[in-house]
RNA sequence: GGGCGAAUAGCUCAGUUGGCUAGAGCGCUUCCCUUACAAGGAAGAGGUCACAGGUUCGAGUCCUGUUUCGCCCA
């Protein structure tokens, strides 16, 4: 019995949550004890999860591809460091724990702020374990006693400082402006969290009374007809404009014309923002409830009229209709219009509704007093860093609509009247004075100072938005504003990975607030990855009912299949369909990879002695050209992740370890295991084992480190994949002449299956057969072994040489090595001619092709040398080959 | 309206400096429980690489245009 032994199944349930424990306890997710603890850091900082979140494919695929880089560029011998942490998701934790409180029958307002804000610590402590136990079941290696959360201690400092230097520069001010405003959250949204809807609406006609006039003049006359999709903001117009050169309306250009109703006397004014196809050609101008109307209110000076309530109930502005909602309102509004004659006609229209991100409710345009950031500076900084190179973003094509958003940038929202955040550090003196400062004390003195006396203060209410503070995340969480030794060793951070839909959100204001704050980049590069979506890519949602979740996905096939589906599935930039058949196919390579080793373990004598790479000069035809393989597969393994392309990397990978190494090398292994001198094939499979492991490490963590840890190892080698070093090509296991004869003798042995499928010889059945194989003669003799067994030959009857005339049979002709399986009977003669014959076609055709490319002077003059050289050999092959077959069609005509 | 992406086998997808007969998984057909693995093995069927031009010795890959679908921005 071998001392190398394992299980018949893996266990990967055990073995995950093992595993995981016994590398965390081991401090390998530490950069300090990396192979190199002083050497180059690699960093990346994780997109961190909403706290009170639960785990869906964004996270696993996030997890999947950040944990890849992390544990490669650990292999590599970079001092890796994952910087783990959680984010406190303002709008969406206040909603769930205003739930929670409506349960028990409770409100916000009830409870008081001090109250609410602690029941949202609780609420965000109970949920942290389970998001964060999440990660780690996917295989995440952070570093988590470097963990952090968006509004701890160290971090709201920082989110304080970034916020007081804003304000010295400036960059941030308070000031009344037409802001997006969410009715249901009763708070400021940000332009980003607004998403437009293509709905059906009705586009109201109407007509526009003209002051002085009667109605009955008609239209440019009596009144202007105009159209909105909003007849409730009527009553905030405060002009009607039309375009300067528009001659059905120029004249009225300076006159009085009357709000509807309120019979409220507005001018009529000129704007080349009018658009003379739109609708009637005139525009109604609400500078109170329509952000485009609001600029044309300023260049004209125009009165803003603000007609409704927080809660989206219309004030006493409105008139009769104050105390009615906004959608009642427009109803009746427009009933009494009717009555009153001023409606021309209704018509069904497209519209684009604005709806908030969060909620999904309708965002009313509302002129309110807010904080805004200035972007303006630091966009110029943001788009600096990208263009020169200083930063990279994959794919690049996102490089264009980074471009295109910073340069159109407008100023960016930051208050949020909400509880659960940071809160602004702005205090009011009795006059309404504002001093910004680091803490209540410092705004006290600042107070002070200003007044002469001590006075009260007050904070401003308003919490500032989520994204402000991870705006700041790769360098606050590295203890910014402090020069502590992390920030000094580990920013600049490395990679910053995450899906294209925050490009805007996120990745766009921690390059700017970086660059701002900390005279650096955040990152050099910015990967990022697509939506998961359903098999047949549908965006998952509960109300289909086609949600993966993919807790269950683990439970049930583990999470080294999940991650190597989200791995290989995709391509950066793109979204990917995720089907369960993938997944479950994926668990099969796990299985695979699992009895490929069960196979190498098992054929280790009990003194076996592991001597790392085998030494060449001992080696045969398919240890050559199996190490060779590997040579390639880490090769290409390595330039593809170098160049961010993972998904190929891993696929590569799989065909190596089950098209080559486990179909092929495994099963020309077993005579020879049985042969005189089984241990360079035993120093051979471990070998190629051992670096195949290390090469799916990345993907597939659990079972890699698992079967791994049964290999035998060199005394001096790591104690733990994980922290094992990256394989990489030896140049003394390049053997052409290696690979050339050993896929030759897949062909044959294809070949031989093949017919003897054809001819349904019994899967058992050991036939005998003549192989006469000029150039390969020594190649295959030597391999005969592996030749009989792979084809099912009989070892008595096979013989090499041409073969003996008379016998019916099949003759196969592979390259200029023609086999011949003397199968009597089984075999008739036209069959084998057409077999034949159809092959000589085939051949024909593509020496045609071959020689019209080598008959062109260009192609021999313009095409690299190794590519003509190649189509040479090519030919004079498929010269051979048809020479053999015209042989054999001769002989059976 | 502007921009971007996708279109390759029945399904889901790879195919990145342009270069052997375009690949994989699932599904399908036939055979096989051969002591690593039936979650497996062997053989096979299945593709005018959306369409039309162009560049090139050579195009699934580069360029132009068209069609369909999807996304982002205004």
């Amino acid at each position: 019995m071998s001392q190398f032994t394992l299980p018949k199944t893996y266990d990967f349930r055990d073995a995950e949550q093992r595993l995981y424990q016994w590398w965390e306890e081991n401090g390998w997710f530490k950069p300090e004890n990396s192979r190199n603890p002083d050497g180059k850091p690699f960093v990346i900082s994780i997109p961190p999860p909403n706290v009170t979140g639960v785990l869906h494919q964004g996270h696993a695929l996030f997890v999947a591809l950040e944990d890849l880089m992390i544990r490669h560029q650990r292999m590599r011998g970079r001092a890796a460091l994952w910087v783990p942490g959680t984010d406190h998701a303002g709008i969406a934790t206040q909603l769930q724990v205003e739930r929670k409180l409506l349960r028990e029958g409770k409100s916000r307002e009830e409870i008081g702020r001090e109250a609410f804000v602690q029941e949202c610590w609780d609420w965000a402590n109970k949920h942290h374990d389970r998001i964060v136990g999440q990660l780690k079941r996917l295989g995440a290696s952070c570093d988590w006693d470097r963990e952090r959360f968006t509004l701890d201690e160290g971090l709201s400092r920082a989110v304080r400082e970034a916020f007081v230097r804003l304000y010295r520069m400036g960059l941030i001010y308070r000031d009344e402006y037409i802001v997006n405003w969410s009715p249901g959250l009763q708070t400021a949204v940000s332009d980003v969290e607004v998403e437009y809807k293509e709905e059906q609406g009705t586009l109201y006609y109407f007509k526009y009374p003209i002051a002085g006039a009667n109605l009955e003049d008609g239209p440019g006359q009596g009144y202007i007809p105009v159209a909105t999709t909003r007849p409730e903001t009527i009553l905030g117009d405060t002009a009607v404009a039309v375009h300067p050169e528009d001659e059905r309306y120029r004249h009225l250009i300076g006159k009085t014309c009357l709000v509807p109703i309120l019979n409220r006397p507005i001018p009529i004014i000129h704007d080349t923002y009018v658009d003379m196809e739109f609708g009637t050609g005139a525009l109604k101008i609400t500078p109170g409830h329509d952000p485009n109307d609001f600029e044309i209110g300023q260049r004209h000076g125009l009165q803003i009229i603000n007609i409704m309530n927080k809660d989206a109930t219309l004030n006493e502005n409105a008139g009769p209709y104050a105390g009615l909602d906004r959608f009642g309102a427009r109803k009746k509004l427009w009933e009494d219009m009717k009555q009153a004659g001023l409606t021309i006609k209704e018509e069904p229209y497209t519209m684009q509704v604005p709806r908030a991100q969060r909620g999904g409710e309708i965002v009313e345009p509302l002129v309110s007093t807010q904080w805004f950031v200035n972007t303006n500076p630091m966009a110029e900084l943001g788009l600096a860093a990208v263009r020169t190179g200083r930063i990279r973003i994959i794919p690049e094509r996102f490089t264009k609509i980074y471009y295109h958003w910073l340069e159109n940038l407008r100023p960016w929202c930051i208050s949020r009247q909400l509880w659960w955040g940071h809160r602004i550090p702005a205090w009011y003196g009795p006059d309404g004075e504002i001093f910004v400062a680091h803490s209540e004390a410092e705004a006290r003195a600042l107070a002070e100072e200003h007044y002469g006396h001590p006075v009260d203060l007050e904070q401003d209410p308003d919490v500032l938005d989520t994204w402000f503070s991870s705006g700041l995340w790769p360098f606050s969480t590295l203890g910014w504003p402090d020069d502590t030794p992390d920030l000094r060793r580990f920013y600049p951070t490395d990679v910053l990975e995450t899906g294209y839909d925050i490009l805007f959100f996120w990745v766009a204001r921690m390059i700017m607030q970086g660059l701002l704050y900390t005279n650096d980049i955040p990152f050099h590069t910015v990967y990022l990855h697509g939506l998961v979506r359903d098999e047949h890519g549908r965006k998952m949602s509960k109300t289909y009912g086609n949600v993966i979740d993919p807790i269950e996905v683990m439970d049930e096939y583990g999470a080294d299949a999940l991650r190597f589906t989200l791995l290989t599935g995709s391509t950066p930039g793109n979204d990917m369909n995720l089907s369960i058949n993938r997944i479950r196919a994926n668990r099969n390579f796990a299985n695979k990879i699992w009895n490929a080793t069960r196979f190498v373990l098992g054929n280790l004598p009990d003194d076996f002695t592991y001597r790392g790479a085998p030494d060449a000069a001992a080696l045969d035809t398919p240890d050559r050209w199996i190490l060779h393989r590997l040579n390639e597969t880490i090769a290409n393994a390595t330039r593809l992740f170098d160049g961010y392309q993972f998904g190929e990397a891993g696929r590569q990978t799989y065909e190596f370890l089950w098209g080559d190494f486990a179909d092929w090398y495994i099963e020309a292994a077993k005579p020879r295991l049985r042969g005189d001198d089984p241990d360079p094939v035993r120093q051979t499979l471990v070998y190629v084992l051992d670096q195949t492991l290390r090469l799916l490490h990345p993907f597939i963590p659990f079972v890699t480190e698992e079967l791994w840890q049964h290999l035998p190892h060199l005394q001096e080698e790591a104690p733990a994949l994980i922290v094992a070093a990256w394989p990489e090509p030896r140049p003394e296991f390049e053997a052409a002449a290696a690979v050339d004869a050993f896929e030759h003798l897949r062909e044959v042995v294809r070949s031989i299956r093949n017919a003897r499928s054809e001819y349904n010889v019994e899967a058992g059945r050991k036939i005998a057969a003549f192989i006469d194989a000029p150039t390969h003669a020594q190649a295959l003799r030597a391999m005969s072994d592996i030749l009989t067994l792979l084809a099912r030959l009989d070892p008595d009857r096979t013989a090499f040489g041409p073969a003996p005339a008379g016998e019916k049979g099949a003759t196969l002709v592979v390259g200029d090595t023609t086999i011949f399986l003397p199968l009597g009977g089984m075999v008739d003669i036209e069959a084998e001619l057409a077999r034949l014959q159809k092959q000589l076609a085939e051949t024909e055709k593509r020496i045609a092709a071959t020689e019209s490319r080598l008959n062109n002077p260009n192609f021999v003059q313009k095409a690299p040398e190794k590519v003509v050289a190649q189509t040479r050999q090519t030919l004079a092959e498929l010269q051979a080959q048809k020479a053999r077959l015209e042989e054999q069609i001769r002989a059976l005509s």
